[in-house]
RNA sequence: GCCAGGGUGGCGUAAUUUGGCAAGCGUGGGGGACUGUGGAUCCCCAGAUUCGGGUUCAAAUCCCGGCCCUGGCACCA
């Protein structure tokens, strides 16, 4: 075989996605499809493209997070990028048609979608070419609301068969922090660096955080509250209430109405969850989130392995109560949640958790010598007897010039593509009957044309 | 972006330590034999040192750079 020497290689970071993996996203995106159409999402698919301006100036990205877009001029000298998440394009959609939606709002809306990030190091479950299943539910600021978004996201996960003990979600409020660092400190930049570095937690040692804070501001008081704090571990609200909550919701109207919030929604999922489905939840003040444009209630999911946290966030999401004000639509509080489909399957395998059902070969191939036309007549039947039944069946396309060279090719087809059965036509065709053979067993039988279909039930 | 380790036919690998026969093997591919119970077996063929430069009589092997991959850090949506 003579090959052009030169290889054209994949872009970095994007991949080809082959039948077999294809088949495990189509089952992620059908079971959680099958979830929250239950709870009246439709479907929505905005476009890939949009102006830059849409994606950099209001898409509440940081100018780390803009160094990761996509973004180019058109043949038409206009900047335009490749959306970086649904959320922002949403937001846009629902400001730019304000009027058409406001009668119909909350808007229920799921997708399941490619987006593009320039990460400037892709690897596993990190690609610049990515997928998302979704939900954005638009238009209330009910706690409820909240509440509805995580009752799905642990539902969804739990219908791709992920197990109980797998599963811990994390909430927090964007507002508790910042209320509680801004009673310190007024300059905004300084604030989100803190709050940055709380994050780490997981990264860095007790000290090495204080030291790093005392650098951008010396405060006594903040830093005993910031230690106080770095040493919350993820619990139970009522836990986190008693310790941590009562003492400083009181410190000003942000933190106290966070804390209300959070309260309020810890109720909802109490009465909306049933005790098993509540055992995931966990509240952890350390959970930031990197988008700007989050304004209340923020969460994380995380998959564990043996009690150990098994790589990054698969699912992330919160409220975003004046994101779409920026594009014209008014007032319109919302919250919406992603899951990383790509990271969700790396999960999965990691996890061994097998996808049933999952079909990727035909049920049958026919064999037939094509050159005699009746014989062929013949396979065409049987293929529309067995497809009318639901069985998957595909028939020889080739011409051969001997019976054993059509056997021979024909069988290994069915070999390579793992074809469970074939169904061989010849001259005892003219009796009514076929040679039904095997593959696995490697043996054969000649049947009735009319017990075809009972063979595979 | 930083550090480390890698990259040999389509795929999986041997040879790299110690530079030196024609880069070996398996699988897959093409062709043929066995001339209608066959997916077996046998025979033949094609096909690779990631790319560019350097050292050397000689480079898959040593050196520098690019690209890509895998880990770790940083960043993370």
């Amino acid at each position: 075989m003579v090959r052009e020497s030169k290889k054209y290689e994949e872009l970095r970071g994007f991949r080809t996605l082959f039948p077999d993996d294809l088949l495990i996203y189509k089952f992620i995106s059908d079971s959680i499809e099958d979830v929250v159409k239950k709870w009246g999402y439709l479907p929505i698919e905005p476009p890939s493209l949009e102006y830059g301006e849409v994606l950099t100036a209001k898409g509440g990205l940081s100018p780390e997070q803009a160094k990761e877009l996509f973004i180019f001029k058109d043949h038409d000298d206009r900047w335009i990028g490749l959306r970086f998440d649904l959320t922002t394009p949403i937001a846009r959609i629902v400001g730019y048609n304000y009027e058409s939606f406001v009668t119909k709002m909350p808007l229920r809306w799921y997708y399941f979608s490619k987006m593009w990030r320039y990460e400037n190091d892709p690897k596993k479950g990190r690609y610049r070419e990515f997928w998302q299943f979704g939900i954005e539910l638009i238009g209330s600021s009910s706690h409820l609301a909240d509440a509805e978004t995580i009752s799905i996201a642990i539902k969804s996960l739990l219908s791709l068969g992920f197990k109980p003990e797998q599963i811990k979600i994390f909430i927090s409020h964007r507002e508790i922090l910042w209320g509680i660092i801004s009673n310190f400190i007024e300059d905004q930049e300084k604030i989100l660096e803190i709050i940055r570095l709380i994050d780490k937690k997981d990264k860095m040692t007790m000290e090495e955080i204080i030291s790093k804070i005392k650098e951008i501001d010396e405060n006594e008081e903040l830093e005993k509250i910031l230690s106080e704090i770095l040493s919350l571990e993820p619990m139970e609200f009522q836990k986190l209430y008693d310790n941590f909550l009562v003492k400083i919701k009181d410190l000003n109207d942000k933190t106290k109405k966070a804390v209300e919030n959070l309260n309020d929604l810890f109720n909802d999922l109490n009465i909306i969850l049933n005790e098993y489905e509540m055992s995931f939840v966990l509240f952890d003040m350390s959970i930031a989130r990197g988008f700007d444009y989050y304004t209340g209630i923020i969460y994380e999911v995380y998959i564990y392995k043996n009690n150990k946290r098994d790589g990054g966030s698969i699912l992330g999401g919160g409220r975003y109560d004046r994101l779409i004000d920026l594009y014209g639509g008014l007032n319109t509080p919302s919250i919406g949640f992603a899951l990383g489909v790509d990271r969700c399957v790396e999960s999965m395998k990691e996890l061994g958790i097998k996808i049933e059902n999952l079909k990727n070969r035909p049920d049958a191939h026919i064999i037939v010598d094509i050159s005699i036309n009746e014989y062929l007549k013949s396979a065409f039947k049987i293929s529309e007897i067995l497809r009318n039944e639901g069985i998957v069946c595909t028939i020889t396309l080739n011409k051969y010039s001997s019976w054993r060279k059509m056997l021979k090719s024909e069988l290994e087809y069915a070999d390579a593509n793992k074809i469970p059965y074939t169904i061989i036509i010849d001259d005892s065709i003219k009796q009514g009957k076929v040679i039904y053979k095997d593959m696995n067993k490697r043996s054969q039988e000649t049947i009735f044309i009319e017990n075809i279909k009972n063979i595979f039930n």
